[in-house]
RNA sequence: GGGUCGUUAGCUCAGUCCGGUAGAGCAGGGGCCUUUUAAGCCCAGGGCCACAGGUUCGAAUCCUGUACGACCCA
C-alpha cells in the first residue's frame, strides 16, 4: 500500500496504540445507546431529577480540542453528534496521553461514562472509558463548522465535484446533506411502491439479460454468454416482459429497476438509470394519468409533507389534476409549426430550418417533431401531461379512435424534464406486427433507435392481452425534484464517470 | 459533437493578465494550556503546480496537444 506523508504518521500512530495494548481494530463494539438515545435518556433523567445515566457510545471523532490535561472532540454515528468531555483525572496519565497522541479526525472509537453538561450547557459523556474501534489511515476532509446568527457555517467543505463522486464513501462521510438527499430518494421510492401496494399492484421482476430488446427507442449495450455462445442484450425498458403478464391473468404489475441505454451523458442521463413501470388491465390513457397524478403527488406528501417543492429556485405545485395539452397545440403553440401541416420529413425539415431550428437531414419525420418537442420542453415547468403523439413514433400505443395518425400517449414534463411516458397499450396482434415490420424498415433506413421484431411478445398477444395502461416513471429524475438537484450525477450514489488515466 | 471555464499541499483556495527560488487558512508534527466548540498562543515542516510536448537563459504562469470534470449550446 502506497502512503503519503500524513498517511504514514497515522501508521506510526496505529503502532503506538498497538504496542500500548488496545488494539486498532478490534472485532466488535460494545455501544450502549446511539448518540440520539443517550441525549434523550439524559434529558429524561434531567427532567424527572433522576440520576443521569452511563453510556457507551460510539462513533467517527468529528472534531477534538486538546487544552492542556483535558480535551473536548465530538463523535458522529447515525444519529447526530455528541461531545465527549476528556480529562486527564479521568482517564488517568498512559490513556489521556494515548488519546492526544495517537487520535485523529476520522478515527471511530467508543467512549463511556455518566453523561453531563458541560459549563456551556452541552450534554457530553464525562470519558471514563475510551477504546479505539477502528484507526483511519487516511485523513477525511472533514469541515470545520461553527453557527453565525443561527446558520451553520462550513468551512473547507468537501466540495470538489468529480472527488465527491469517484469517492463517494468521503463524500457522504463529511457531508450530511449528501446523506439526506439518498434517505429522501430512498422514502421517495418506499412511499411509491407502499402506494402501488395498497392500489393492489403487484411487484414482478423481469430479465434484465434479454434476447430481443424492446419498449422504447433506444440503443442497447451488448453483452456474451459465453457458455451458451448467445448474444444479449441489456434491458433498454421492462415494457413487452411486463405486458406478457396480463396475458397471463395478473391485473396489475409493476417493477422499479434499472434500465441500460447506449447513449451519451449529461446531466439528466446516466447509461444506467432506475424505472418505474406499472401496467393495469382495464386502464387506458387517462386511467394512467389519474395514477401518475395521485402516485408522485402522494409520494411527495409523504416524504416532504406537501405538495409543493423548489426546484432550481422555482416552485413546482405537484397538486392534481396537472395541466393536460395535446403535443400537436404545445408544439404550436411554441414553436409556431403545426406539423400536421407538414406530414413528410422533408417538408416539415424544410419549414424547421426556415425558422431556425436545427433538422437533422436524415432525422425521419418523428424524429423531426421529437426535436421541435426538446425545444419546447424547457417551459414545461409545472407538471404536465402532453399527449397524443404521432404514430411513427409510438409502436406500442393505441391508435386514436378518431385519427390513426396519432396514437393515445402522454409523455410527463416537470421541471423542463421528461419524466414519464405512457399509453393506452396496443393490444391487436395483427396491429403490433403492422407497427413492428413498420419499425423494422425504419431501421433498415438508418433509424438506429427503431425496436426489433419481438415474435414471442406476438405469441403472447394472441392469445389475447385486455386493454389496459401502462405508465413508466423516471425515478432518478423524479429523485432530482424532490431533493432539488439539477444534475443526475447527485442522486446517483455511484454516478458513471469515464476512468481517470493512471498515468 | 461545439464553446467557455477548471485541475496548485490531505481539504478549501490565492498566485496565471504582466515568466524570475511555490503562498494562506484548515488538517498534520513539536511545545504551552483542567469547561472548549471555526478554542487560543509559540515553533518547525509539508508540493511531479493534472499529463505530454514546445517557446525561453529561465515556465505553475505563454503556446500546442491529451485526460478528467463543470457550465452553456446542439
Amino acid at each position: 500500500m502506497e502512503l503519503n506523508d500524513l498517511e504514514r504518521q497515522r501508521l506510526e500512530k496505529l503502532r503506538e496504540l498497538q504496542e500500548a495494548g488496545m488494539p486498532a481494530y478490534p472485532h466488535r463494539a460494545a455501544r450502549s445507546h446511539s448518540v440520539a438515545e443517550a441525549i434523550h435518556a439524559f434529558e429524561q433523567a434531567e427532567s424527572s431529577e433522576a440520576q443521569p445515566p452511563e453510556v457507551k457510545v460510539a462513533g467517527r471523532l468529528v472534531s477534538i480540542r486538546v487544552m492542556g490535561k483535558i480535551a473536548f472532540a465530538h463523535i458522529e454515528d447515525g444519529s447526530g453528534k455528541m461531545q465527549l468531555f476528556v480529562r486527564r483525572n479521568d482517564l488517568g496519565d498512559e490513556l489521556f496521553r494515548l488519546f492526544k497522541k495517537t487520535f485523529d479526525l476520522g478515527d471511530f472509537v467508543e467512549a463511556g461514562g455518566p453523561l453531563i453538561r458541560t459549563r456551556t450547557g452541552e450534554i457530553s459523556v464525562q470519558v471514563q472509558h475510551l477504546r479505539m474501534l477502528a484507526k483511519a489511515i487516511t485523513p477525511l476532509p472533514i469541515p470545520k463548522e461553527y453557527h453565525k446568527d443561527g446558520q451553520e457555517v462550513r468551512y473547507g467543505a468537501f466540495a470538489d465535484v468529480e472527488e465527491r463522486y469517484r469517492q463517494r464513501y468521503a463524500d457522504l462521510a463529511v457531508n450530511p446533506q449528501v446523506r439526506e438527499t439518498f434517505r429522501i430518494r430512498s422514502r421517495m421510492i418506499g412511499a411509491l411502491r407502499a402506494w402501488l401496494d395498497e392500489q393492489g399492484y403487484l411487484e414482478v421482476e423481469t430479465p434484465i439479460l434479454q434476447p430481443i430488446y424492446g419498449g422504447a427507442a433506444a440503443r442497447p449495450f451488448i453483452t456474451h454468454h459465453n457458455q451458451l455462445k448467445q448474444d444479449l442484450y441489456l434491458r433498454i425498458s421492462f415494457e413487452l416482459y411486463l405486458k406478457r403478464l396480463l396475458v397471463g391473468m395478473y391485473e396489475r404489475v409493476y417493477e422499479i429497476g434499472r434500465d441500460f441505454r447506449n447513449e451519451g451523458v449529461s446531466y439528466k442521463h446516466n447509461p444506467e438509470f432506475t424505472q418505474l413501470e406499472l401496467y393495469c388491465a382495464y386502464s387506458d390513457l387517462n386511467g394512467m394519468m389519474e395514477t401518475a397524478e395521485q402516485m408522485i403527488a402522494s409520494a411527495a406528501h409523504k416524504v416532504l409533507g406537501k405538495h409543493t417543492l423548489s426546484f432550481k429556485g422555482q416552485e413546482i405545485d405537484l397538486t392534481p389534476p396537472w395541466k393536460r395539452v395535446s403535443l400537436r397545440d404545445l408544439i404550436r403553440e411554441g414553436t409556431g409549426i403545426d406539423y400536421v401541416s407538414f406530414p413528410e420529413a422533408d417538408t416539415l425539415r424544410a419549414e424547421m430550418r426556415q425558422r431556425g431550428y436545427e433538422a437533422d437531414s436524415k432525422a425521419t419525420w418523428g424524429h423531426l417533431v421529437d426535436n421541435l418537442l426538446s425545444e419546447v420542453e424547457p417551459t414545461l415547468i409545472q407538471p404536465t401531461f402532453v399527449h397524443d403523439y404521432p404514430v411513427e413514433i409510438s409502436p406500442l400505443a393505441k391508435q386514436k379512435p378518431d385519427d390513426a395518425t396519432h396514437v393515445e400517449r402522454f409523455e410527463l414534463f416537470i421541471g423542463g424534464m421528461e419524466l414519464g411516458n405512457a399509453f393506452t397499450e396496443l393490444n391487436d396482434p395483427f396491429e403490433q406486427e403492422r407497427r413492428f415490420l413498420q419499425q423494422g424498415r425504419a431501421y433498415e433506413a438508418g433509424d438506429a433507435e427503431a425496436q426489433p421484431m419481438d415474435t414471442d411478445y406476438l405469441r403472447a398477444m394472441k392469445y389475447g392481452m385486455p386493454p389496459n395502461g401502462g405508465f413508466g416513471l423516471g425515478i432518478d429524475r423524479l429523485a432530482m425534484l424532490f431533493t432539488d438537484h439539477a444534475s443526475i450525477r447527485d442522486v446517483l450514489l455511484y454516478p458513471h464517470l469515464r476512468p481517470k488515466n493512471q498515468a
